[in-house]
DNA sequence: CCGGATCCTGGTCGATACTG
DNA sequence: CAGTATCGACCAGGATCCGG
């Protein structure tokens, strides 16, 4: 019960309010995946094209603008090579780096727990 | 980094579009909140008007949706008193209840790092 | 008291085309 | 290669009204 102070204390002040503003800025549709992408890269590096293989799916624009929005929070240093053709490299910073841990408990969480929600939603779809 | 294994697991497999969909429906505007109230509720349990008074701002109309979602993920279960004037009380399931083990950990992480995110973001917007 | 039905608005995201 | 610009579809979510 003692481990779960924060939360309790959460909803008495603002912390509530930035929670949901964490949530609805990592929460949006590419943010923790890209983290966790450069996580699992090798020297949590990588550049724009990477990023953009790695991502199934994602378009140009959206990975431009999560790049910038993990950048400005401080996730992401962001560092161009004077080239031709140009080269712009990702990195994880060590803020962004933390971040893995309690992402790691979530994942975690959704692994065990996945199979109950589909059975609660399938039975719950069945009226 | 034992620890980590789970993160690094996840993108190789459809498990990263399990984390996705997860995020899409928990990452809402109440979602999470709506499932902490609950929590440090005594009795994990509340009422509709009570709900919304907890939380500041919601419209009559978001409440019930996102109630509606948690019960059909099985995170909250729905009792109706047939009363007149109607009561209906929204109480924490197992499934719900275990749910703030891992958001404990986010808390507790936005918590140590909110200020270096602001920071972050001060000297990015400098430019 | 609870919540369904409707309408409306702003923001998110994708597609496409174009630059240094 | 790594973006920027523009457009449009779509949907979350707020306001309001009504009904059991």
């Amino acid at each position: 019960m003692n481990q779960r102070r924060a939360v309790y204390l959460m909803c008495k002040s603002e912390e509530s309010s930035v929670v949901r503003q964490f949530l609805a800025r990592i929460g949006d549709k590419w943010s923790v995946l890209l983290v966790v992408i450069l996580a699992r890269t090798p020297g949590h590096r990588a550049r724009f094209s990477e990023l953009q293989r790695a991502l199934d799916g994602i378009s140009q624009r959206m990975l431009t603008t999560t790049l910038r929005n993990l950048e400005r929070d401080g996730f992401v240093r962001r560092e161009v090579f004077p080239e031709v053709p140009p080269r712009v490299e990702y990195e994880l910073t060590r803020l962004g780096h933390s971040l893995i841990d309690p992402m790691e408990h979530l994942v975690q969480w959704i692994g065990t727990h996945w199979s109950s929600i589909k059975k609660a939603r399938a039975s719950f779809d069945d009226r």
